[in-house]
Formats: structure tokens, C-alpha cells, sequence
DNA sequence: AGAGTCACG
DNA sequence: GACGTACGTGACTCTG
């Protein structure tokens, strides 16, 4: 049938549809593996309606789906910053694209799509073929751009609304007539395209003007004549601009279509094709509905248990079947399957473990449970026994340079999804060589954000865990201790067992874990407090921060000396040589030798010689508070001066930390190799280290810190009216306490009832004991725990808070913070005497664990905040940030980063109480703090 | 490898 | 009524 009079053809808005249905929709997954569907289940939907209307009297004779095309289109060209604010489609729908095309085939309507072009020039070019055919016309949309091409029997149908759009719907949206809404777009311009338009002029007044000169040409040409000096400044001035926004919003309709109208003729679904795949999706609900419609039966779908319940496997593990990847073609293959898929597992081997200094090795990658491959970049050749073969590169596998060169594109590629067991490793390897990879999704913290507080969350942990599967171990290909090679000398026949093993078990976590995100409802806490703060970290580590390597140097050989006197003189009290550094030997010295009152403690008998020990018998004897000393100093020198000089990189000359995001239970980072959280500051001797911590020339440190952030969320939380007022009134929070608690005036409070006070509110975050408050205080237990007792009667809401939280605690097996992030607690099912363990542990993560969410949220937000200055975050100190900033732009840093930290819970959690920053700067990390 | 000690928030 | 206690980390040293 020829189209024509009597014809009557739909073109549907596909690509738009999908974000609709996407948005619309809970997040959906199939349930065999995870993967997201939501999107075409309502795309279905969709298209069914399509169908069934295809019965009515509005019926449509002629169907096309449309959709748009991915990479660049011509508007491109013209416009560099066309859909430059666009964010990338979501991760769980990037996969669902090419399924809706699929859909669209087993409805067995016509799917297009052309390279180059955007969705709507293929409906505006079949709109004007189908017009001139003297046919009608509906496009299936609410795109305002399509609005244009209404009139000459086109019309549009808002598919939400199920409304009707003609000329007179298109006049009462813009003011004008169809064909000149291209003009009124141009001058009004659109911010979620980034047509830029003329500044300062909206739709109305772009009506207006249109109204009263006739075109868009004739305004421009005649643009002196307007009389209101704004628009006339703004039209003038930007008329080139204004020229261009017309070109990006008038839509092609003459572009060259390789089909006619006719072949767009609506056929009935083929049944096997349309239930086949929509068995695929195990969509029953929709599957039966069809079939009832076509008079079939449904075709089962097998009910698979959920990935979430246990013994997932539905392949078991076979090493045997992972593949060594040799060369270039054999790549090929799988960057192609890679593509299909839209998403796949990475993990890279290398020479170590240290992302700043290690080579890569290999790279394996897996598709699907069972399906991964290790591909060798650069491994030695075994010498076999003769000791002096050189070593030679490994057979049998690609350049190094050349695979990463074919890899690049794909890692990089915002269309698919890199997956890894701890990706900030090997996020930052990949950066090494030049490979931004992104976006990602990470098994570690999906692990983190389900079970966080239960067990850890390393790889073996998971597999053996969740798979029920125990994965090689590193040490039968390695060894230990001394005699342990690296990975490049690992034999590549081992290491393709081995490394494409680890992609296999990242896939079927990650195929695991994903939909339980939505189940457990901490979708968002992966999303918006794990996730991306994989590249903030990554970034900071790679950046690193400065150390004055002499300055420490210098510092070492003074303890030493100092500490060589020391010992001597421990020596000569002690009455002979011992090692000072063994606290059995000065237990014994201590309690055998000198007779000091004091006794055995702990599981091995041993003496205890803490430091609190040690100042109670400083009264004593002379000798303990000396050990004291040289405690300290070797602690300085061993831990810091010492250690620190070996952590700077030869190539950076930095020190560069690593933070672990999914080590502490509570959501707090930890800072390793070396730890730059704990980096003295209390002592006088120790905060001259952090002298070491410096700027280069021209920049300075900036520290900003948030002042007293967990008590402020404890005011919060429990509701304590008192402790928020004062932290409104910017009151001092400890002598308001004392105040409150011991009925003395504000105004010359004495300093060691203020002490007390604030030890009391120390202890109220940590789950405060009587036991606890007397030994931090040194008072009578009896005393401490009236000053307790006390401190519940003047703020009752705080018992109230600790034993609700204990309550949900045990109801629940975990809290929660004020972002939702879940900390379990299995600790609160303890009897005995470790109960009161679980129950402190349980009153304070909810308080340490918000605090740590603020600031992940600050941190998360910085890049963007500072884009443009010249400023580096560098470090992180659980409620303080380092900065490295140019001296001259100190001011503005600090400005944005603590109006960045301040408002950090925004918008997700409105606090009740002002979060404050107090911000310092100097040459060095001393300075600065 | 585990215990003891001590550095930080 | 006794238990045996502040919360969260990481690094270093000694010891068996």
C-alpha cells in the first residue's frame, strides 16, 4: 500500500521515551542476573498501546520508532557547547539502550536511527514526506522542538498527557505559529541544550518581538529600531549567537533516508519473536497480556531464584576455560564483545602494590559469568635453570602500548561500564598510562554500602562469601617472604588462571550485588557517598603533598641523640642494660628489679607498662617518666622522621597516601602507606613534624576543619534543644555544658570544670561510661558517674537517643546515618561482658558515621567547586581538608571550600544545627592547622 | 602472627 | 551481682 490520503502515521520519539520511562519507573532488574530493565519494561509498555491501538478508529497504517543515534551530530559543528550540560545517562540505563531497539524489532515496527543525526531530524523529514503525501501525521513526543513541524495535518500527541498538540496548542506554548517557533527558540535559547539564545530574553518577549517584526531576520536587521535598551543592547550584540541558535534548533527535514514511507507499514507482531524476547526480559506481566491478546499461550518463564539468595552459581568455575589473549585479533574480539554488552569486569595485574610505582603486567576482563580473559603485556621469559639468561619478553603476547592504545577508547567510553574490585587501584594504574577510565562501578564499595560492618570486603572475602567459591591464591603464584617474585615473573599459562579468575568473581559480585542496592535502599548511598569519590581520591593520591625531606632528616638524628642519652640514663636507674624498647623486659625491671607496686594484666601474664601506667609510678620511682621520654621520641623517629623520608616517590618527590573508602566501618576513609590522618599535633615535639609538610614555592597550605561537627550532629539527632541554641548562638559548647551542668556562671569559668565538661561531652559521642569519664578524668568512678548522671537529667534527650539507638540496633542488626548509609552491628547481639562493646560501638556510628558523610559530601563537590582556581586538595583528616593553593588566591579558596563544607549536607539532609569551618594557612601543615 | 604501645580524629 | 569498659583508625617493635 502506497502512503497517502487515508494513511495515517505515528512516528514515536523513542530515544525520549526511554529517559521518561527510566525516570518514571522504580529501577527494575531481571532477576536471573541483575540487569537493569526498568527502561523497557516501560518501553513495552509503550509499544504495546501502539499495537493495541492499532485496532481504533485513530488507528495508525504506518509506524516508525526513532531514535538518536550515539556520537556526534552535525549541531556539533556548528556548536561546540551544543548539549554540553548534558550529564551521561545513567549507569543501569546505559545497558538498556540497545534492548529498547530490540524491543522495537520484536514488535516488528520499523526501529531508526541514523548516524550523524538526532532522532527529531528523522521524524521532522518523514513528517514533511508523510505531509506532502496528503497523509496525517502524529508524532508520538512532547519535545517542545518538535513543535515546529505542527500544521498540514501533523500534529503531536503528548503521550504522558495523552493530549493533542495542534496550531493552536503550539501558538498558546510559544505564542506564535508553527513556523516561527524556530525564531522564538533561537532568541529565547535553552539552557538543558545549551542553545544560548539572546541573554536576558524569554519566550514571552521572543514572541513579542517576533509578533511585531515578522521574522527573526527582518528583528535582527531592524534591531535598532526596539525601543527597551536592554533587548536592543542584547539582540545587537548577540546576533551572530542568536544565528546560531537558530541553526541548532531548526530541525532537517530534508535529510536523505534510505526507506520510504511505505515500508514504515504497520505489521502485526510476529508471536515467537515478540514473546521470545520478551521471555528474555522475564517480563511475565506483559508476556502474559500479549499472549491473552494473540490467543497463545505465554511461554514459561523459568522462575530463577534471584541472584540475591544464596548459591547463586549457575556456572560453577573453570580455569581451564579462561582465555590467553595473544594478540591484536584476539583483543579485537573481545573489545567488541565488550561493546555488545555495554559493560564489562577489569582488573590489571602489576609489579607490586603500590599504584604510584608499579609496572603493569596484564589486564584481564570478563563479559559474563564464566567468560574472561588475561591478556600479558609483560612478562619475563622463564630463563629455566640457566642463571644467566637474560631475561626476555614472554611469548605470546601483545605490546604493551599497542593494547592499551585499542583499550583506551573503551575504558574511556561514558557507554560502558568498567567494572572492578577496588577500581581507585586500578583506576589510577590506567591513569599511569594515559587511560581515563570511566564510568565505573566498584564491588568493593557495593559491598561496602550492603554489609558495611559485617566483614571486610576484600575479593576473597566476597567470593567465598557470596559465590560460596575460593579464589586462587596470590601466594601459590608469588610465594612469600623473601623468596617471592613478582607478577611479570609469573609464568602466563598460571597467570591466566589466576588474573582472569579475578574478573570472573568481580562480574558475578557485581551481577550480585547491584540489584540489592535498591532492595536494601542504599541506592543513594552508593551513588552518592561511595561512587564518586573513587576519582576524587584517586586524584588527590596521584597529586600527593610535599615533604621536606632534610627538615626530617635533620629532625631523626636529634632523637636519636637525644634518645642514645636517654637510654643511658634508663640504663643506669634501671641498674643494668636492658632493651627499653621490650615492655616485657621493663615490666620485669619495673616489678621484679625495683619492687614498684603494680601488677600483671592481661591474657599473657604479662606486666602492663602502657604510658597511664607508667605516669602513675613516675611518683615512684625517676625511671618511668625517662622511658616516657625515649617512648616517645621513638615514636617520633620510627613512625614519622624515619618512615616518612622513605615514602617520598623518586619521580614526584611527594608522599603519597593511600586512603582505604570501604576499610572503616562507620564510612570514615583510613589513610595508608604511609597514614597521613595521624600525623602528630598534641605534642609540642611531635607538631614540629608537620613543619615538614610544606608548599612549594609560590603556593601555601590551606586547612579549613569543621569545629566540633560530631557534637553538633549529636545536637541534632537527639534533638538536644540546649546544645543546639548554643551552637546557633556560636556559643563555647563545653563551657555552656559546665555552665548548664555545675550551675557556674559563663563569664570566668574555671578552666578545669570547663575540662571536665568537655571530656563529658567526649565521652556522650563514644557511649560514655562511668568507668571511662573516671579514668580520662582521674576522679573517683563514683564521682564520674554523678557528673553522668547529671549530665542525662540537664539533657534528657541524650539517654533517650542512646537507648532508641540501641533498641534498633538490636532490632535491626545495624543504624543508620542521616544520609541512610547502614552500619551493622553485630556486636549489640554480645552477652556478657562485651555487651557494653556493641552497645557504645552502636551509639557512636551513627554520630562518627554522619559526620563522615558530610565531609565525603564536601569532597565529592570540591573538583567542580574549585574548577578554575589554583588549588589542589591533597589531603584528608576525618573533619579537616589539605589544600595546596597559590598564595595570591588564598582568599577565594577558602571562600568557596567553606561555603563547599558548610552547606556539605545540602540538600539531602537539612541539619538543625550551623555546621562551622574554621580555615588557617601558613608555608607548612603547622602553619596551617 | 599477635600483642603491646601510641600517633591521630 | 560480677563482668571490665570510653568510639574509630594504622604503624611500629618485640616476641614466640
Amino acid at each position: 500500500m502506497s502512503f497517502g490520503e487515508g494513511c495515517h502515521l505515528h512516528l514515536i520519539d523513542g530515544s525520549a521515551f526511554i529517559f521518561r520511562a527510566y525516570h518514571a519507573l522504580p529501577p527494575l532488574t531481571r532477576k536471573s542476573d541483575g540487569l537493569p530493565i526498568g527502561a523497557v519494561s516501560g518501553f513495552c509498555n509503550m509499544l504495546m498501546k501502539v499495537v493495541e491501538e492499532s485496532a481504533g478508529h485513530d488507528a495508525p497504517t504506518h509506524v516508525a520508532v526513532v531514535f538518536d543515534h550515539k556520537g556526534k551530530t552535525f549541531r556539533d559543528d556548528i556548536y561546540d557547547k551544543y548539549k554540553a550540560n548534558r550529564p551521561p545517562a545513567p549507569e543501569d540505563l546505559r545497558p538498556q539502550f540497545p534492548l529498547t531497539r530490540d524491543a522495537t524489532r520484536a514488535f516488528n515496527l520499523a526501529c531508526i536511527e541514523v548516524e550523524g543525526f538526532e532522532a527529531d531530524d528523522i521524524i521532522a523529514t518523514l513528517a514533511r514526506q508523510g505531509r506532502e503525501a496528503g497523509g496525517r501525521v502524529s508524532i508520538i513526543s512532547s519535545d517542545k522542538d518538535l513543535m515546529q513541524l505542527i500544521g498540514g495535518g501533523v500534529e503531536m500527541v503528548d503521550p504522558m498527557k495523552n493530549k493533542r498538540i495542534d496550531s493552536e496548542g503550539v501558538e498558546e506554548k510559544f505564542g506564535v505559529g508553527p513556523n516561527r517557533v524556530v525564531d522564538v527558540q533561537a532568541l529565547a535559547g535553552d539552557s538543558v541544550d545549551n542553545v544560548p539564545g539572546a541573554p536576558g530574553i524569554g519566550i514571552k518577549t521572543a514572541a513579542l518581538l517576533i509578533n511585531e517584526y515578522g521574522d527573526l531576520e527582518s528583528l535582527l536587521e531592524r534591531a535598532e529600531e526596539i525601543k527597551q535598551p536592554k533587548r536592543r543592547q542584547s539582540l545587537i550584540e548577540n546576533a551572530d549567537l542568536i544565528r546560531i541558535s537558530k541553526r541548532l534548533v531548526e530541525l532537517d527535514q530534508n535529510m536523505d533516508l534510505d526507506f520510504t514511507l511505505e515500508s514504515l507499514e504497520m505489521k502485526a507482531p510476529v508471536a515467537d519473536d515478540l514473546l521470545g524476547f520478551l521471555a528474555d526480559m522475564e517480563l511475565r506481566t506483559l508476556s502474559t497480556r500479549i499472549a491473552n491478546k494473540l490467543g497463545l499461550e505465554a511461554p514459561a518463564i523459568p522462575d530463577a531464584p534471584a541472584v540475591s539468595s544464596a548459591a547463586p552459581e549457575t556456572k560453577g568455575f573453570d580455569p581451564d576455560t579462561y582465555e590467553w589473549v595473544k594478540d591484536a585479533a584476539g583483543l579485537q574480539t573481545w573489545i567488541d564483545k565488550i561493546y555488545a554488552r555495554g559493560w564489562v569486569a577489569v582488573d590489571t595485574e602489576t609489579t607490586g602494590l603500590n599504584e604510584m610505582l608499579v609496572d603493569l603486567v596484564g589486564i584481564s576482563l570478563c563479559v559474563e559469568a564464566g567468560e574472561a580473559c588475561y591478556i600479558p603485556l609483560a612478562h619475563i621469559a622463564d630463563g629455566g635453570d640457566d642463571l644467566f639468561a637474560t631475561e626476555a619478553v614472554a611469548e605470546d603476547q601483545i605490546n604493551l602500548e599497542d593494547a592499551l592504545t585499542m583499550l583506551r577508547p573503551m575504558l574511556e567510553d561514558p557507554a560502558i561500564v568498567k567494572i572492578g574490585q577496588n577500581m581507585k587501584y586500578d583506576a589510577k594504574i590506567f591513569a599511569r598510562y594515559g587511560a581515563r577510565v570511566a564510568p565505573i562501578d566498584d564491588t568493593m564499595l557495593l559491598s561496602y554500602a550492603l554489609h558495611g560492618g559485617l566483614h571486610n570486603h576484600g575479593m576473597d572475602t566476597l567470593s567465598e562469601r557470596y559465590l560460596d567459591h575460593k579464589p586462587i591464591p596470590i601466594k601459590s603464584l608469588l610465594g612469600t617472604g623473601k623468596s617471592a617474585i613478582t607478577f611479570d615473573k609469573v609464568p602466563v599459562a598460571d597467570a591466566v588462571k589466576y588474573a582472569a579468575e579475578d574478573a570472573d568473581i568481580t562480574l558475578r559480585l557485581w551481577q550480585m550485588f547491584k540489584p540489592q542496592l535498591h532492595e536494601k535502599q542504599v541506592t543513594k548511598v552508593y551513588e552518592k557517598l561511595e561512587r564518586p569519590l573513587v576519582p576524587v581520591l584517586a586524584e588527590m593520591e596521584m597529586h600527593g603533598i610535599e615533604v621536606d625531606r632534610d627538615a626530617l632528616s635533620r629532625m631523626s638524628n636529634t632523637f636519636a641523640q637525644k634518645m642514645a642519652g636517654l637510654e643511658a640514663e634508663i640504663h643506669e636507674k634501671a641498674g643494668r642494660p636492658f632493651n627499653v624498647g621490650s615492655p616485657k623486659q621493663l615490666g620485669e625491671i619495673l616489678f621484679d628489679d625495683l619492687e614498684l607496686p603494680g601488677g600483671k594484666k592481661g591474657k599473657t601474664g604479662a606486666y602492663s607498662t602502657g604510658a597511664d601506667i607508667l605516669e602513675d609510678l613516675a611518683t615512684e620511682h625517676e625511671m618511668p617518666a625517662l622511658v616516657l621520654d625515649w617512648r616517645q621520641l621513638s615514636k617520633l623517629k620510627s613512625t614519622y622522621t624515619d618512615a616518612l623520608q622513605d615514602h617520598i616517590n623518586p619521580d614526584t618527590g611527594r608522599v603519597h597516601t593511600s586512603y582505604s573508602i570501604a576499610g572503616a566501618s562507620t564510612g570514615r576513609l583510613a589513610s595508608t602507606d604511609p597514614n597521613l590522618q595521624n600525623i602528630p599535633v598534641r605534642s609540642e615535639e611531635g607538631r614540629r613534624i608537620r613543619e615538614a609538610f610544606i608548599a612549594p614555592e609560590g603556593k601555601v597550605l590551606v586547612s579549613l576543619d569543621y569545629s566540633q561537627i560530631e557534637l553538633r550532629i549529636l545536637a541534632d539527632i537527639a534533638g538536644i534543644d540546649a546544645l543546639k541554641d548554643a551552637f546557633r548562638q556560636g556559643h563555647d559548647i563545653h563551657a555552656m555544658t559546665a555552665s548548664e551542668m555545675f550551675d557556674v556562671p559563663l563569664e570566668g569559668m574555671d578552666p578545669m570544670i570547663r575540662r571536665q565538661a568537655k571530656a563529658i561531652n567526649f565521652g556522650v559521642i563514644y557511649g560514655i561510661s562511668g568507668f571511662g569519664l573516671a579514668r580520662n578524668l582521674r576522679i573517683p568512678r563514683k564521682e564520674a558517674q554523678g557528673f553522668i548522671d547529671r549530665y542525662f537529667e540537664r539533657f534528657p534527650g541524650i539517654h533517650t537517643y542512646m537507648d532508641q539507638t540501641v533498641e534498633f540496633a538490636k532490632e535491626h542488626g545495624y543504624v543508620q546515618t542521616l544520609f541512610g548509609r547502614k552500619i551493622h552491628t553485630p556486636g549489640i547481639a554480645e552477652k556478657g561482658p562485651r555487651a557494653g562493646f556493641g552497645k557504645r560501638a552502636a551509639i557512636n556510628a551513627p554520630i562518627q558515621g554522619t559526620a563522615a558523610d558530610v565531609i565525603r559530601r564536601a569532597m565529592i563537590r570540591m573538583p567542580d567547586a574549585i574548577q578554575g582556581l589554583p588549588a589542589k586538595m591533597l589531603l584528608q583528616v576525618h573533619d579537616e581538608l589539605i589544600f595546596e593553593v597559590d598564595q595570591n588566591a588564598v582568599d577565594d579558596v577558602v571562600g568557596v571550600v567553606r561555603h563547599i563544607m558548610e552547606n556539605a549536607a545540602d540538600p539531602a539532609v537539612k541539619l538543625s544545627v550551623p555546621l562551622v569551618v574554621d580555615a588557617g594557612q601558613g608555608a607548612n601543615w603547622a602553619e596551617a592547622h
